[in-house]
DNA sequence: CCCGGGTATACACCCGGTGTATATCCCTGG
DNA sequence: CCAGGGATATACACCGGGTGTATACCCGGG
C-alpha cells in the first residue's frame, strides 16, 4: 500500500531506524500483513538514493549497530503533497471477477456456477469480518467495515452479472 | 490483473502469437490500460520456461517472423483450477484511504479536509462512470457498475470515518 | 526509391516482495 | 562461567511484474 510514502510519513513524526520503522508500520498498518525486513531496508536505500531521507552513520545502540534515518526537505514536501491529494478513484476498470467470468463464457464453462461459489466465499468472509468488527479497537472496526462495504459491492455486482449472463455471453462470442 | 493466467486462458481458445495475444487481451480486458509488449513476451517466456506453453519455431508470417505458442497439459490444468476457485475476498485489510487518514491524524493534519476532497473526487468519478454506463456495450456497462458499486462503498466508509474522526484520533495518539 | 506506419519480437532496467544470511547484545541455565 | 537461544538490527540475493526502448521486417505512397 505505497510503502515508501508511508515510511516517509512515519519518519516525519521523528527520525528512526529501519527496525523500529518496521515495528511502527506493523502496529499501525500491518493488520496481519507485516512488512518484511527485506522491503524495509531496500525501500530506505531507494529513499536515501533519491535524497528523500539521509542515513546517519552507524551508531552503537541497545544491541547491534543501527542507522538513524532522517527525512529531508524534499522528502517532507513529497509526503505532504501525497497526503493532501486524493487517491485516484477506480482509475482502471478491471477486476479479476470480471476477467474470470468473461474467460469462462469465452471457453464455454459454467460461469454461473463460478459466480455462485464466489458469492459463497464472499458471504463466508463477511461473517468473519462481522465477527472482527465487534472486537474492540475502532481501527479494526473501521477496516472491517471497509472490507464489508466492498464485499457488499461485489455481491451486488455478482447478482447483476448473473442476471445478464446470457446477454453477456452473446456479446463475448460476437 | 493476473496477466499470466489470462494469457493462458486466451491460449486455451487456440494457439496464437505474442502480438495477437496482446491485441486480444486489450480488446477483452484492456479497457484503457493496454498490455505493454514487453510484458507479453517476458510473461510468455516464463510460461514457456515453466512448461505451461511451448513456443514453436519462428515462422515467416504476414510480415516479419512470428512464434506460435501452444498451451500444454500442465498449463491447461493450472488455468482450469484457477478459473474454478473463487478469488480471495478482501484478504488483507488495508487501504490507502485508511493509511492516509491515520497518517494525517498522527501528524496533526486536517483529516476531515482530506476526506472531503476525496469524497469530491469520488463523486466526480461516479459521474464519469454513470456517463460511460449509458454508452452501448454491456461489457462497458458491467465494468462501470463494478466501479460505481465500489465507489459507493468508499463513500459509505468515508462518511462513517468522518463521523468517528475524534475517537479515531484519540486511538491513534494513545 | 525511400520513408513512414503497421507487424512482431527482444532486451534492459527498476520496483516491490520474499527468504535467507550475518552480526551484536542480553539473559539464563547447567 | 560460558554456551546457547532469543531479541535487535541490517544486508544481500533472487524473482516476478511493469515500463520503455531498440530492432527487424514488410508494404504502400509520394
Amino acid at each position: 500500500m505505497s510503502v515508501p510514502l508511508t515510511l516517509l510519513g512515519l519518519l516525519e513524526r521523528e527520525p528512526s531506524h529501519g527496525y523500529d520503522l518496521k515495528r511502527d508500520y506493523d502496529a499501525f498498518f500491518g493488520r496481519g500483513k507485516p512488512l518484511p525486513y527485506g522491503q524495509v531496508y531496500s525501500t530506505l536505500g531507494r529513499l536515501a538514493r533519491d535524497g528523500k531521507v539521509v542515513a546517519g552513520e552507524a551508531e552503537p545502540g541497545d544491541g547491534p549497530e543501527r542507522k538513524r534515518y532522517v527525512i529531508t526537505e524534499t522528502g517532507a514536501t513529497e509526503f505532504e503533497t501525497w497526503l493532501q491529494e486524493p487517491v485516484a478513484p477506480e482509475p482502471n476498470l478491471q477486476s479479476v471477477l470480471f476477467t474470470k467470468v468473461v474467460l469462462a463464457l469465452m471457453l464455454g464453462r459454467d460461469a454461473e456456477l463460478y459466480l455462485d461459489t464466489q458469492r459463497a466465499a464472499h458471504l463466508r468472509r463477511m461473517r468473519e469480518l462481522t465477527e472482527l468488527r465487534r472486537g474492540g479497537a475502532l481501527v479494526d472496526s473501521l477496516l472491517a467495515d471497509h472490507g464489508l462495504f466492498h464485499l457488499d459491492a461485489d455481491l451486488r455486482w455478482i447478482d447483476l452479472t448473473v442476471a445478464r449472463l446470457d446477454v453477456l455471453a452473446a456479446e463475448v462470442r460476437g
